[in-house]
Order: structure tokens, then sequence, then C-alpha cells
RNA sequence: CGGAGUGUAGCGCAGCUUGGUAGCGCACCUGUUUUGGGUACAGGUGGUCGGGGGUUCGAAUCCCUCCACUCCGACCA
């Protein structure tokens, strides 16, 4: 490709509502344009690192015996309704009519369709296992988009999905699509870790995320400093604390905290840290005797609703107790509870049970407690894992510390079990000739994220430093005055001509422009070899190279380049 | 959905307080210049000032209303 052919719309300044560096050097480089709210265009140049990204993702895919098949983006309600999910899925899933008035929705994923599918074509045990997958857009109405094309409304995903008679033959492939992926991102060169996650909303037994690392990301992963253990922090187990709850030495004291509302106030004024403090937060309950429910965790120490709403006490999805029941149950405004003397059940986190001569709201506005302790002053109606996991907490695996880092979702492998299958009654004839529901497992991979969140690991100041396996080239030549140096010129279009022929993916800047806008534009749009061609060099028979994350350029003799090049590409 | 903010040339912004012929930088076009890291000079193209309504002799500017977008938060996979 010569750059005089290519839509190369390098821009030098940065939009100003870009606040992720993958957008803005998305945007700068002229992969992506943004169409509207979550919505973008692909340039030329993007869509070559898609097209990479698709490639490596078909070869392992295909590698790990899963068959590709394409289904469509618009999707008959109707098998919404089948499943259920029509009403779970909310206002994320995008709704319309036809023109016979017939209601249809933008697939967000296609659950349901691979499943109708299926429970139409697949009769006979004999038929599976079998893994379906495809490379497709998607639509979710996000009520936020984000960061560019890491959290749009339309994006591009690799979804597949497997059917299976028994458990055992979904983990046998769960358990190849956990080594594909692996193979995957490793090819695509990031930086990656799969994670034990949480399986949200759509159950099943067990499920892995894949997260790039990066700050920018919107999700935080414990790791163990020592194992391989690894969670998403919605999930990593807070483990209870060694050892015995100290013996109370404090006198129960009522003292006056004015105005003072949030654990950061209290302890301001009190002169105390924040984990002498118990922090105790009212949600709604989820049954009738119960409506409000007490949850105490230390005050350093989040609560994580994943893991409350789980307790058999808790409304799921969690919510926030209102003011007025939280005056009704409390006797006090938020900012003033404690457990002392409520009269409802109280879960505490296992950490802030071990607590003694602690800190807490007197349900009192106004007032806060000195020297409370469980039993004695506050009675404990069950003790659960109720907090995320922090930094320094030991490993649930007994193996080390963890650690905390963001990551970027880039993948996520499932296993369904029958949720879909038993909806939509998808069912095969076993060896007894008796109707059997099927297994289910269902693996994504976000391809545009991908490309994001492999900028996000790849930038310095100049731009983008694509792996090489995603570059939209491989090699830019920049000739030194071209225009006006018939031999430089020459040797350019030569070598072009050679590397092109030998399969290389070439860039050939030929446009009129000064050295220093070839140079910026090329580090920009992130061309990991660079060979530049000028008269200097050729006097002494030298070509330039340098890679993208070379701090300098070293000379090549023209003799012999293509090999030099070609060894440096396979290395 | 709550809070905040912004809509003026393709992009980034000034002008609005105090109403009086639409501006700057980048990009783009022409010419000259320069030629190993976004060169310089000169000339030029390009705008329903988000839409509608109102006040006024006169509105980008003041008022009303609608729309869009962005940021923070909540919500949600």
């Amino acid at each position: 490709m010569k750059t005089s052919n290519l839509l190369l719309s390098t821009t030098r300044e940065t939009p100003s509502d870009a606040v992720v560096i993958s957008h803005q050097l998305m945007i700068r480089a002229g992969i992506i344009r943004p169409l509207a709210g979550g919505l973008y265009n692909w340039l030329p140049l993007g869509v070559r690192v898609l097209r990479k990204v698709e490639a490596i993702i078909r070869q392992e895919m295909d590698r790990a015996g899963a068959q590709e098949i394409l289904m469509p983006v618009v999707q008959p309600l109707e098998l919404w309704d089948e499943s259920g999910r029509a009403e779970d899925y909310g206002p994320e899933l995008l709704r319309f009519k036809d023109r016979h008035d017939r209601d249809f929705v933008l697939g967000p994923t296609h659950e349901e369709i691979i499943t109708d599918l299926v429970r139409r074509e697949i009769r006979s045990y004999k038929q599976l296992p079998a893994n379906f997958y495809q490379i497709q857009t998607k639509f979710r109405d996000e009520i936020r988009p984000r960061f560019g094309v890491m959290r749009s409304r339309e994006f591009i995903m690799k979804d597949a999905y497997s059917f299976h008679m028994d458990h055992d033959s979904l983990q046998a492939t769960y358990d190849n699509m956990y080594d594909t992926y692996n193979r995957i991102f490793s090819r695509l060169g990031l930086n990656f870790r799969a994670v034990q996650a949480d399986t949200g909303s759509i159950g099943g037994e067990g499920s892995h995320e894949f997260h790039v690392l990066a700050d920018s990301g919107e999700d935080y992963i414990a790791f163990s400093t020592e194992s391989d253990y690894a969670a998403n922090v919605e999930l990593a187990e807070a483990v209870a604390p060694r050892g015995e709850r100290a013996a109370p030495t404090a006198e129960l004291t009522k003292v006056a905290t004015p105005g003072k509302h949030s654990i950061e106030e209290v302890c301001d004024f009190l002169q105390l840290k924040k984990k002498v403090v118990a922090k105790t937060l009212l949600v709604k309950g989820a049954t009738e005797a119960h409506p409000v429910v007490a949850l105490v965790v230390r005050g350093d120490h989040e609560l994580n609703e994943i893991k409350a709403q789980k307790l058999e006490l808790v409304a799921d999805p969690l919510e926030m107790a209102s003011d007025e029941a939280i005056l009704a149950a409390a006797g006090c405004n938020a900012g003033s509870i404690g457990p002392v003397g409520l009269n409802i059940p109280v879960i505490v986190d296992r950490t802030a049970a071990v607590m003694s001569d602690f800190v807490c709201g007197a349900n009192e506005d106004g007032y806060h407690f000195t020297g409370a302790n469980w039993e004695r002053d506050a009675q404990i109606t069950l003790v659960a894992d109720i907090r995320n996991a922090v930094k320094g907490d030991p490993s649930p695996d007994g193996k080390g510390k963890l650690e905390i880092r963001r990551g970027i979702e880039v993948g996520h492998i499932f296993q369904l079990g029958n949720k879909y299958s038993a909806a939509l009654n998808a069912t095969v004839q076993n060896e007894n000739s008796r109707a059997q529901v099927l297994e289910m497992g269902c693996y994504g991979i976000g391809v545009t994220r991908v490309v994001a969140a492999a900028i996000e690991q790849n930038y310095d100041d100049k731009g983008i430093m694509w792996p090489e396996s995603i570059a939209p080239f491989q090699v830019c030549i920049v000739p030194m005055q071209m225009h006006k140096s018939p031999r430089v010129a020459e040797v350019a279009e030569k070598l072009y001509a050679e590397l092109q022929a030998k399969g290389v993916d070439v860039l050939f800047d030929d446009r009129a422009e000064r050295p220093g806008v070839m140079f910026s534009d090329m580090d920009l749009i992130g061309i990991p070899h660079r060979i530049v061609i000028g008269e200097r060099g050729l006097d002494n028979g030298m070509l330039e190279y340098k890679h993208r994350r070379d701090e300098s350029s070293q000379d090549v003799a023209q003799e012999g380049f293509i090999d030099f090049l070609l060894g440096k590409l396979s290395q």
C-alpha cells in the first residue's frame, strides 16, 4: 500500500472529549471516527488491525475444532420472550418493529439464536459435542458509552457456543477454550491474565474472564503474589482473619460528633484510623420479616455488592435502604448508624467481626460510640464475607498475599449449563432414545475492545506501538526527498516491490511531505519496522532501519538488506 | 435516571458579562521558500453561530423552549 492511496487521516491535536489514551490515539492516528454516541466509523487503517485480530481468532478457533457460522444482527423478539430475557435484559436491549408491526431486537448476544438453530438442526447425541462461533457485530444500548470503542454501543465480538450431552463433555470443551484463549491473547501480543469470575445473571458453574492489564481498566483484579490465583475483585474471597477476637478493654462511651457523617469525617474529628471504625450500611432485606438489614464492614473496607446480594437475608439486586427506612430502623440518619441496639438482622464481615473496642455510630444523630464490642454491646446475626478483597489480604488459596490491579475484560468463558437449552427446549435423543436437554457453554472475545486494549498497553508519547501480530502494516518505507531524487525513488520502489513479493505487509510513504511529517505519522500509527532511504545513506550503500521501540536507528548495507529485514520480522 | 458542562469553519477554541457587518490556531487549496523530526512567508476556500420561538431598529450575545453531545455518579453485562 502506498500512502497516496490510503486515507491517512492523522491529526496533531487530541480531541477534547477523549479521556483514555487508546481513544485519543485511535482518533489521532485515523483508526476510528465518531459517528454518534457509542458508534464509530472504522477507517482503512483500523480495519486492517481488526482483520488481523480476527484472523488470529479464526485460526485458533478452527484449530480448536470450532465451526464458524454467521447469525443475523436482527433477531425476533419472540425468542427473547421464550428465554425470558426480554424482560431481564431491560432497556439495554434495543427493540423495534418492522413494517408488518412484528417485534425485533438488535442482538446484544446470540444465545437464543444459536439455541434455536441447534434445536432445529441437531437431532442425535452422535452429532455432539459441537462448538459454533461467529465474528459479528453486537449492539447493546449502554446507558453510558465511554472510552471510545472500549465501551461502545455497537461492537464486534467473537462469540462461540458449545453443546453437550453431559457436564464432562462441557468441561472438556471449556478447558479447550481456556487453552485456546490463552493462545489467542498470547499471539495478539497482550499482557493478560485469566481470572476467576462471577457468573453474573447468566448463572452456571464455571467462568473465567481474560483481562488485559492496564491502568485504565474498569475492573479490579486480585492476584496472589506467590501462586496462580487470580480473580475478579467482585468474586475474590476476603478470607477470615487468623486468631480470636481480643477481649474488650474499654467501656462503651458515647461521644458527640456533630455534623460528622462519613468515616473520613468522623476519623478526622476523633483523630482515629479508619480501621478502628465499624461502617454500618442499611440495605433492603429479602424477606417481609426483615425489610431492612444492617451490613457491617471495617471502616477502611468497601462493601462488595455481589457478595452481599447472594445472602439469603439481602435483597437481590442489592439496594440501599431509603432515608425513611433508615430513620425508622435506626432512629437516626445515615452517618450515625451503628450496630449497638439495632433491632434488625446485623450481618458482619469476617474482618469486622474480630474487631474489639471499636468506634461506630450511636444511632443518634451527631453521636458515635467508642469502645464498642461485639456480644457485650452489639449482637451479630451472621458473619459473612461481604467486603472487597484489598491489597495485602491473604490469598484465598493460602499462598501469598493479594495484589490488586486494574484490567480490561477482553474475553469471558462460561459454563452455561442448561439455562437456555431448557428454556428453549433444545433437546436431542440420547443413547436410550430419550429426549435430553443439552448442556451449553459460551465463549466471547471483544474484538474491537482488543484493539483498544492493545493500545492501552503499547504506546509512548509519539503514538501507538502495535504488537507485531496486529499492526496495520509490518513495515514502512520512508524515502527522503523522493520527488527530487530519482535515485532514492528508484531504490524505494524496488524495495517496495521486493518486500511485497515476499509477502510482507508494507506501507510506502510516497507523499511529497517533509521528512518530519512522515516520521511523525509513521510513529503515530505505530508501524513496527521503519526503513528510511536517503541520498546520504545511498552514498555509502546503506539503508536505515529502526524498530518503533528502538531508541535510535542503525545503518544497514543495501546488499542483503531484505534478508536482514526478514530476520527482524521473524523474531 | 441524578448532578455538572458544552454546542460558533473539518478539528481545537475566542467572541456572549456591556446587543451594532463572524474571529484565531490547526487542517485544506494556490504560489514562493525549505528539505533527515509536524519549515517559513504571502494569498485563498470554507460558517443556517445546534433547532424553533420571543424581546429589540438591530441578537452568536438577552429571554423562553426543544434537541444533541460530553464529563461525574447511579444503574447494567
